[in-house]
DNA sequence: CAGGGCATCGAAAACGGTTTCGTGTTAATA
DNA sequence: TATTAACACGAAACCGTTTTCGATGCCCTG
């Protein structure tokens, strides 16, 4: 077992100083060639790579970026983590992440954890649990700390930093409107309780996109299903009872539960009810009919994240009081599929 | 902006030493009862926490685990993360993730970064270049540093490490016994271009349980289609020019892709033509017909693999030359759906 | 030949902890 | 009263770097 070698080694062994060494292999010309070479080759030879750690504790900065997201199996998140990864990456960052499963207990702690200088800076959605609590005292002590935080989709105006999410109220009114503009004048939204803020941006824009054109939103067709929902939230009632001709859900897999149950009911897709869901993923481009669905460029939205808070952390420190908090909004786009092709 | 406080700062402000500040916040009995509550008492109220990065330099031992894996929007590897995630969370350490995006370069350089001294063991997944060119140095070379490295899912036989996988030939042959059972005769194997450890494995199971049953294997029925495919790959000619009453698929978009051809064209799944696919996620839940599939219980194999891994970085160095190194096999079991259900 | 200047190197502090080993004080004991 | 043990604390080494500030030794110049 080789372990690894340190300046120590080398100097001891070539009989100079510890500082020497460091000199040599930083090719400083304080050092006479000879020595330099000696030494350059001496560590090439044991392949000596100097260690991360002490080269954070000394410059107090660790090249490391800590992701906390609510939830790893989960495209969209996935999608943005591997944006996050790539450009973090590029500039020589590792990425720590951790999961808080949408709870704020721990979020909380594995802030605390990386907060103590395993990091240099946060890049976070927030839990569902926390949003529902809105309490942010630990955001707030880490920005105190002057450790940069970025937040993503899931944000909160409570905390002034950077953040970069999508126009959720925009992309809903969009999609509702190409519903509308194909005729459709029934359109039911198919969301989540809302305690999220996604979902009530995305409402109130399907709401928006409604009034606009002269239809008045329906609270009947308006159906709010748990987060995690089982097959049975969703019966064959609401097709039944509530005459629709178009369904806009806050995800894709509401979006296929729904069109899977409307066929089986006999419905056809699109001729009788149209699909839009959100979040494009496997599901909208593998699904039958596939699905039309709004595109939310996870990987753009990461690489924009990752961008922004590697800034601030490079960012000299005497600068600090110029605190310039941006806001990002990462354009949305609707694909279109099978689900909406009408002539 | 509220900084970090440090042992010295409090040592300075309560006038003692250093030593003994950090002795009291261990409650060692060295300290008296007044001085260890005085100094507790100062800590809790100005927050104090101890610096991860000094302590990682003077345990040699960081609490972070690399992961590294070729990709991660991809349904398996980041259920096999989360179970990694959260039992590595449970004992304390935080996972650092690199994405290797199949290549070899990436996954080098990779490794060469976090093993100097960012983290204290590895878990990874082989990248596909990896293992097309059957160059494993960069593996090697961190096990002979002493750095604990449990392979998963794709691995090698190379090298001497603790490993966890599928027992792919097995799931495969299950499954193709599952058609055999059910009646079906022709059953074509629609897999990747072989390369990959897995698909390998799988088509041999393929093959063992047809032969097994006294069917030949008819190389016509093996489709072999490019690791990320276009629908042109996989054309109507196949179903047409080659009759097959059932296909196995190695992963889930190659079955959900079938299906929906096979459907196009007037078959009938599962009357006419069963699926069954790999890798057990949202497509094959929310397919039409949902697809019967191989389960590999991801959460679990990174469970394990962590465990085996932080098993091995605690135990105590001067066991080193007992190099015992298991291999886990997970079993993996067949979710049966309608895409298999006959009578 | 004294002095300045340069080239080359080393000692030491610093980053923030932990830990070993003293050391000084006090009180109990012989 | 001298010895000693317990108690309470501090100095210093150490982990592996970087970096500042001397400190040599030599050559060249006046």
């Amino acid at each position: 077992m080789k372990k690894k070698i340190t300046l120590k080694h080398i100097a001891r062994e070539l009989d100079v100083s510890i500082s020497t060494v460091s000199k040599a292999l930083k090719n400083s010309d304080e050092i006479s060639r000879d020595t330099r070479e000696k030494v350059q080759a001496f560590a090439r030879l044991y392949n000596y790579k100097p260690n991360n750690i002490a080269i954070s504790l000394k410059n107090k900065r660790t090249k490391n970026i800590g992701v906390i997201i609510p939830d790893i199996v989960h495209h969209f998140f996935t999608t943005v983590f591997r944006g996050i990864e790539k450009y973090a990456n590029e500039k020589g960052y590792n990425v720590i992440v951790c999961v808080s499963d949408e709870s704020f207990d721990k979020e909380v702690i594995n802030m605390e954890m990386l907060a103590n200088g395993s990091i240099d800076g946060f890049i976070m959605a927030l839990s569902a649990e926390t949003q529902k609590r809105n309490d942010f005292n630990h955001l707030r002590e880490v920005t105190e700390q002057g450790i940069p935080l970025v937040l993503f989709d899931r944000v909160t105006d409570e905390i002034d930093c950077d953040k970069v999410l999508i126009d959720d109220e925009q992309a809903a009114r969009i999609a509702t409107e190409r519903l509308i503009d194909s005729g459709k004048k029934r359109i039911a939204l198919f969301t989540t309780e809302s305690y999220l803020n996604v979902s009530a941006k995305r409402e109130q824009g399907y709401r928006n996109a409604l009034t606009a054109h002269g239809l008045a939103a329906d609270e009947d067709l308006i159906l709010r299903l748990p987060y995690q929902f089982e097959e049975e939230n969703l019966s064959e009632a609401f097709f039944r009872t509530r005459k629709c001709d178009a369904v806009l859900c806050v995800n894709e897999i509401f979006a296929v539960r729904g069109m899977r149950l409307a066929q089986r009911m006999g419905h056809r897709i699109p001729e009788d009810i149209s699909f839009i869901g959100f979040t494009d993923g496997l599901l909208s481009r593998y699904a039958s009919p596939s699905l039309t669905s709004v595109a939310q460029h996870g990987e753009r939205m990461g690489a924009v994240a990752a961008e922004m808070l590697i800034e601030k952390v490079e960012r000299e420190y005497d600068e600090t009081d110029r605190k310039s908090y941006r806001t990002e909004v990462i354009p949305s786009s609707l694909i279109e599929r099978e689900s909406t092709a009408l002539g």
